[in-house]
DNA sequence: ACCTGAACACCGTTCAAGT
DNA sequence: ACCTGAACACCGTTCAAGT
């Protein structure tokens, strides 16, 4: 049995605990996907689960970093599109993923766990919308208000759904500096 | 003992578990504030919370209805501030609330109950926006696309805390019409 | 090192029993 | 009509015991 077998099996078993929960927390949802139902999905038992992560919350956090991962690989290929595509393209990747935003956002003000890795999220997005913006021409005094505003659209968009038409229009509104 | 004893008595007890429930919920949080806490805090048995209401959700509409009367009749003496101004004191009120529009959001998905007073309340502040901007002057073309706006940057702000000029730079940029 | 079954304290909710 | 104590099925998490 070769030397590095173990490590190898444990990624294998964490990333399709990962999986089991990045299906049942986007699809049921957070609160009603239960620790035994993750495990039941990945092929063990609720308490091997803590064997790879701290509690519910920092698999929750494994869940997001994995799709947050996903997202920017699929991201580099629209770097060079209109600012408004990029937006509203962001919007639609992440609308199947609405319910791990709004649990986010719920569990900001309980989780010091969820609470951090929302904080570095934001952190990150301000400095890549930021770098989109000026890429696409914004004026340098004009790019903190319209990241901040990218933002809240994209998570309005996400809460509170609107046709594709009437979400570019929306964006666009945005777009232009005042 | 007079006729009308009993539904004063019981509008009263009613009255006494919303106001625990308010002050628990916007504390504490919805999913950290058990019934047994809130029941304890009203100085009644958990079972007593289900005879006035459905369940958990059912109490969280009442807390939102009461504490949206309560708004309603605060900002009847805004409504000839300045646009600007309406929406800033928006979101300094709703912003001890901020736990209460996350778990209206992350809850709606799951909820019937959330859902629906979700929708509602959104049509509500639709129609009140609608009037609002249409009184401040702003064209009627501009006034949906603005309306839907007005309810991202407060949400956004509830989520995602700016100080106070970073808030109505903001709020100034989506007042104008483009 | 990894995994389990049994247990713990708690949860929202129900229900038979009281007044 | 109103309220309760006991019970139910479930929850996230821990821990002693196994390999």
């Amino acid at each position: 049995m070769p030397r590095n077998r173990r490590p190898i099996d444990r990624a294998e078993k964490r990333g399709e605990i990962v999986a089991a929960a990045t299906d049942l927390f986007t699809e049921v949802g957070y609160d009603d996907s239960s620790m035994a139902k993750v495990a039941a999905a990945a092929g063990v038992t609720p308490t091997t689960i803590y064997w790879y992560f701290d509690d519910k919350d920092a698999l929750l956090v494994a869940v997001l970093d994995h799709l947050l991962t996903q997202a920017l690989e699929e991201a580099a290929a629209h770097v060079d599109d209109p600012w408004v595509d990029q937006v509203l393209w962001a919007v639609e990747r992440l609308e199947r993923y609405s319910r791990l935003v709004t649990v986010v956002h719920a569990r900001t003000a309980t989780s010091p766990t969820i609470d951090a890795w929302h904080e570095s999220f934001h952190a990150l997005m301000d400095t890549m919308l930021a770098d989109g913006l000026a890429r696409a021409g914004a004026a340098e005094e004009d790019v903190e208000a319209m990241t901040r505003m990218s933002v809240f659209v994209v998570e309005g968009l996400l809460t509170h759904p609107l046709s594709q038409p009437e979400r570019r229009k929306i964006i666009e509104m945005i777009s232009r500096p005042h």
